[in-house]
Order: structure tokens, then C-alpha cells, then sequence
DNA sequence: CCGCGGCTAGGCGAAACCCCTAGGAAATAT
DNA sequence: ATATTTCCTAGGGGTTTCGCCTAGCCGCGG
């Protein structure tokens, strides 16, 4: 339904067409291939398999071909790996067709859309960027003492313990903590320890 | 987008016509005492407000009026949480037209609509055969307000803005984490905030 | 009618948060 | 060799949240 949604979007505006709607990644590559679209519209909510590897593939087939991923996720985490990626944009689902639109045609003139509060949060990060070296976010700009901090703080431990099991002061893990704040680009509390979880999550196994 | 999309595929039919489109809650409930509708359709995205609440306002205003939900999640709680406030039907937005003009006719005819995989999980449950297998022990003890505020912290929002988003005071949204955290059996604040980031990834995979 | 669960919210002291500054040590640049 | 930067440390002071109280209101069910 929401394929069908977008193509009526998309029949509606009189210089765009829409040549194929895939229904799998597979498919989708086959078809990139025969028909040579100027744009792929990736839904990245796809369950089997992810929308990340559609779009790496669609990139290494047809370096130009743009994608733009519609999600239904507003998570910044999301539209930073879609760009790692190599894709051009990132748009939510529930956005409304007046916006995928202005994405749709932002993309198509060879510009990277996000919307304002992914671009503000992403942009610093990964502008620019073409080369997905680096795994994770700005981790590693983290001194070994942050580092530490964030570690426990993904594993659910209050400034208190922290301190405690660092031997030093709660100033001093206070400290540590708006730092790792601003090198990560996160506002509040609960966003550090959010990003912190993750984190100790994506690093440990199970 | 989503709902262009909806209203296209309900204007394909001959018998059926979507009388109004609301922007929030309170001009859905508006528009319901004015137009009474046959069948109102509910998306729970959770974006702004939610949508129990509205399923439980309009069961007050017109308890005879079907609620038919529409959610991007597929998770089996909001499928019970939604029959559990009142509505009669739960079905997911990439389900596909067909299914979901199966799940509005079927609502229409007065019955219940749920997936099979859903149907199968809530009536197992009911029935009294404990099955679980999935998810977090006792999140299922948690109100439909807890569980709310739970996601937001999930989502990484501060208390004030959990508040905020609610309408509610902050003291009131303290209570409900002291109560989440009994119930959960933790201890700590960042605990809390640690399974709540947890849980709502849970929901939502990557 | 009354109780009970759920949502609401205030009081209050302690803890955490946030922004500021700052010293000493080590690494790095000049 | 000296200067600068970086890192770890930590305090001051004001705001916010936490944690544990109590408590009113309402709808539902015995």
C-alpha cells in the first residue's frame, strides 16, 4: 500500500515516471540493470534482509544512480549509516507527499537531502565523506579515560558507581561525561546513555 | 503519504468513501461527532499523541463505531493493548492493499481483525497456554501510560520532555517511571533508561 | 455504595546534571 | 629547550531529576 501511495505521488507529477517497483532486492538490482532509472527509492523497512546492502549494491553496479531511502524510522543513527552507505537521502515515511517530493527532486538534482534535524546531527560528522572506514561514529575521537566512561555508562551504571569503580571523584566522571557529549554531538543525558547502550551492544556479542 | 495512499485505495472501491481525513486527535474526535463515520481508521505511530487514547475517546463518544488500527509495528503487545482499549482490528501499513481492504471489510461486518500470527499469539494467550517465547518478561505488566512513557525514554527523551509530549506534569511522569521501575525490578535510573533503549530496539530492529 | 486500579501531581531532600573554571602532568609542537 | 596542546583531575553554583512520600479524581466492577 505504500508502494502504491508513492506511485500516485509520483504518477501526478508530469515529468516523473515510475519504471518499476521491485519487490525484493534481487529484483530490484535486476531491473536497475535492464532499465537504467535516474533514481532508486530504497525502503529501508524491508524485513528480510536490509535496505543497507540493496543500496552498497545498487552503488558498486551503477556508481551515479542515486538512492533515496524512505524509512519509517526517525532514528539519526538510521540516515548516518544510509549515507555511509553511499546513499544520497533519507526521508521518513510519514513525512507527507509534499516533502518525499522535495526529496525525491532534491536527489534527482545530485544534492544529499535529510531532513533538518538529521542533517544538523549528521552533516558535521560525514559530509562529504566517501570512504566508509571508519566502522562506528566519532568513537574513537574519545580519549581512553571517556572511553572508559562510556563503557559503563552503556551498562547501566550511575555517576556514582562510575566514580567508584574509576577511584575518582563524581566531579571528575561529570566531567568526562559532558565531553563525551560534545565529541558525540548529544544534547542530553538520557541521549548519552541511549548512544551509550547501543554502543556496549554493537561491541559486545550477546 | 501514507494516508494519500489509504484514501486511494478506498476510493478504488465502489461501496466505500473516506468522508474526512484528521491532522491530530482532537479533529478526528471533532469530525467523528460530526460525520459519524462507519469506521474509523487509526494510525498508531505514535508520532505525537497516541493512539490507545484516541481509541478509548472515541469508545466513549460512539462506542458502536469500529476502530481499525494501522501501525508500522508488528509487535503482538500493541495488537493486545489496541483490543484491550476498544478497538477492533490491528493491522500493519506494509501489509499490502488487499489485506488491509480485507481487515476494513471485515471490521465493517462488526468482526475482529488480527493477523494470523497475531490472532494466534493473543488468543494462545487468552486461552491460558503460556507461550511466550518472546520479548521482555513483565513489560506486560507495565499501563498503557507506563508503556508509553517507556518507549519515550527508549527514545532517549528527558523527563521534562516526555512532559511535554505527554501534556502532563513532570511529577506525574516521575511517578510513572517509579512505577515502571518497580515493576521491572529496577533499581536504578539509568537502568531504567538502559532496558527501556533496549526494549524499544527491540521493537523497531535495525 | 464502596473499593480498587490507573492517572494525575505536590513536597522534600538527595543525587545528578550542566556550565564554568582550573591545576598538574604528559605529549606535541615550535 | 620552551611553548602549546591534550588529558585527567576536580571544585563552585544553579538547575533538573531522582526517589520516596502522600493524595485527589475517576471509571469500572463487586
Amino acid at each position: 500500500m505504500m508502494r502504491e501511495g508513492l506511485r500516485q505521488l509520483i504518477a501526478n507529477e508530469p515529468d516523473l515516471e515510475v519504471c518499476y517497483e521491485a519487490e525484493d532486492a534481487p529484483r530490484a538490482l535486476a531491473a536497475i540493470d535492464s532499465l537504467r532509472p535516474d533514481l532508486a527509492l530504497v525502503d529501508i523497512s524491508l524485513k528480510e534482509s536490509n535496505g543497507l546492502e540493496l543500496i552498497k549494491d545498487i552503488r558498486i553496479r551503477q556508481p551515479e544512480l542515486p538512492a533515496l531511502v524512505l524509512s519509517m524510522h526517525d532514528e539519526s543513527l538510521y540516515a548516518e549509516r544510509v549515507l555511509r552507505a553511499g546513499g544520497q537521502g533519507y526521508v521518513m515515511k510519514d513525512e507527507g507527499g509534499v516533502k518525499i517530493m522535495a526529496a525525491i527532486r532534491q536527489v534527482l538534482a545530485g544534492r544529499i537531502y535529510l531532513s533538518e534535524k538529521m542533517s544538523d546531527r549528521v552533516l558535521g560528522k560525514l559530509a562529504g565523506k566517501h570512504a566508509p572506514a571508519s566502522t562506528e561514529p566519532s568513537v574513537e575521537l574519545l580519549t581512553d579515560r571517556e572511553f572508559e566512561v562510556l563503557q559503563l555508562i552503556g551498562r547501566g551504571s550511575t555517576t556514582r558507581q562510575i566514580a567508584e569503580k574509576l577511584r575518582v571523584s563524581v566531579k571528575t566522571v561529570e566531567t568526562h561525561r559532558v565531553n563525551i557529549k560534545q565529541k558525540l554531538k548529544l544534547d542530553t543525558a538520557p541521549e548519552l546513555i541511549r548512544f551509550a547502550v547501543r554502543w556496549v551492544e554493537t561491541q559486545s556479542p550477546e
